[in-house]
This record gives structure tokens, sequence and C-alpha cells, in this order.
DNA sequence: AAGATTCACAACCGCGGGTGG
DNA sequence: TCCACCCGCGGTTGTGAATCT
């Protein structure tokens, strides 16, 4: 259901998150909050990039997410925001309580645009049936109207307030901060976007330079010490400290 | 029973806005 | 004003599961 996990070629993870990896993000951001999303992967010991992190967290691990069916109320809700404010998922998701944008804007495309369709066909063969059937008769006219359809449905501003009208009546039948901004030097030498560039202690030149954490007051690391394990990390967290 | 098709949804990608130097 | 960084949003894709033929 979901792709399979493989390494770019920058080392970056992509793909499926495993178990373990959900248990890393989930205690890092339940412990320091998730105040620098680039800079979380490092902290958190995760081969991911901070995109992939935020994704993640945002639309599966946050706390009070809900999962599963839509209840019609929702679908019905959705619709009528939809309506209200076109393809502004997170406007939408805001209303509804433990969805994300991404659960809301999957479940229009999956049921509700496809309903739609569904209703606007009903809408069409009443207006004009004769012309309806002549499309069908090869089925080829079909996916000509499901084109036009298709672009009527792909923006709310065209979408009739009849349909969607009509439409609620099928569904009816049916953080704590971790403060920690460090300027990391070394972050100058990356380029590219940032939010794929890795931060991967493991494919880093520079791991096996060690040092000894606990020599340091604890307040030094607000992060866990897996998080960070060279110099110019470290350099880093005390040029700004 | 097997292959084809459709569904559902997690995850990726690109873009644009906000902010600070 | 410009630029780089950071973040969030919306569109799209990939793929396992379910259903159909």
């Amino acid at each position: 259901m979901v792709r399979s996990p493989f390494y770019d070629k920058n080392g970056v993870k992509k793909g499926a998150w495993s178990r373990e990896e959900d248990d890393k993000l989930r205690d890092y951001i339940q412990r320091y909050g998730h105040s620098n999303w680039r800079q979380l992967p490092k902290y958190a010991g995760l081969a991911r990039c901070g995109k992939s992190c935020r994704l993640r967290w945002m639309n599966y691990l946050r706390p009070n997410l809900k999962h599963g069916n839509f209840t019609n109320e929702e679908g019905e809700l959705i619709i009528q925001l939809h309506q209200k404010h076109g393809n502004k998922w997170s406007l939408i998701a805001e209303k509804l309580p433990g969805r994300t944008d991404n659960d809301i804007k999957n479940y229009w495309h999956s049921h509700l645009k496809k309903s739609l369709k569904g209703n606007e066909h009903r809408d069409r063969d009443t207006e004009c049936g004769s012309r309806a059937s002549h499309d069908d008769d090869d089925g080829d006219g079909d996916d000509e109207s499901d084109d036009q359809c298709h672009n009527i449905l792909e923006s709310s501003l065209a979408l009739p307030t009849d349909i969607a009208e009509s439409n609620m009546e099928w569904s009816r039948d049916q953080d704590q901060s971790s403060s920690t901004v460090v300027s990391w030097e070394s972050l100058s030498l990356c380029s590219d976007d940032f939010w794929s560039r890795p931060f991967l202690l493991e494919n880093t030149t520079t791991t096996t330079t060690c040092f000894d954490q606990t020599s340091f007051p604890s307040f030094c690391f607000p992060y866990p010490y897996e998080g960070i394990d060279n110099l110019s990390d470290l350099r880093g967290i005390f040029l700004d400290w």
C-alpha cells in the first residue's frame, strides 16, 4: 500500500516508515518538540529528511488523530466546506478535529468527488438525455464526459451549488519547544533543497570523531546524545550558546 | 483459480509564503 | 531590496488490498 523503503542518492531514506522509525520520531517530538523540522531527523537519529518527518508526524503520529472511516456527518461537512473554500484542505481540516488535510484530500478524491461525478452524470442526463446516450454508445463518450466532469470538479469555484446540495442528500443516505536553534557551520557546506538534504550521522565522514559527552554539563545537550556525535556539531552548539 | 482492474491511502514532490539577516 | 532558510500546502504518485471478470 505504501512505497517500499529505499535510500536516495544522498543516503536519505524514503518510502514506508518502520515501527522503529515511528517510535523514534514520536519519542523525540514528545520530549523535545519540533521547532526545527530540518534538524529534527539528525537529533532523533532518523535517516529521513525533515519534510518526511513532518509529514509522518502531521498525518499519522500526531496525538488525537482519527484513523478509519469518515462518518456521514464528516462527509457532509467536507462537502459544505469544499463548496465554500475549494481545495483548501488545511482550512477544511481545521473544522474536522482529528482529521488531517491529507486524509480529507484523499477522502475527497476517492469518495466524494466520485459521488459528485455520479450526480453530475444524472444532472446532465436529465438536461440532455439523448445526447448522453449518444456519447455512451461505444463507451468512449463516457470517458470524455468524465474528463469534462473532472474539470468542473477540480475547481470548487466552478462547482454549481445545486450539485453540492444534491450531493449532501446523497450523504444523508448513505508543544513544548526545544529552543533548538543552533547555527551549524557545517550546514553552509550543503546545498540543494534543504528539505531533502540529509542529516545522516551514519553517512558523515566525521562520525568517527568521538568525544566524551559526559564531560560536559547536561544543559549543553538539549537533544538526545546519540544525535550529537561529531565535533563540528558540538562547535555549533557552543558558538550559539 | 488467475489475471485485470479499481480502490484507498501513505508518501513524495514542487511551489509559494513568511521571516530574518 | 534581495536572498536564503524554513515551513506548510496542494497535487500527484506508487502500491498493497479488494473486487471484478
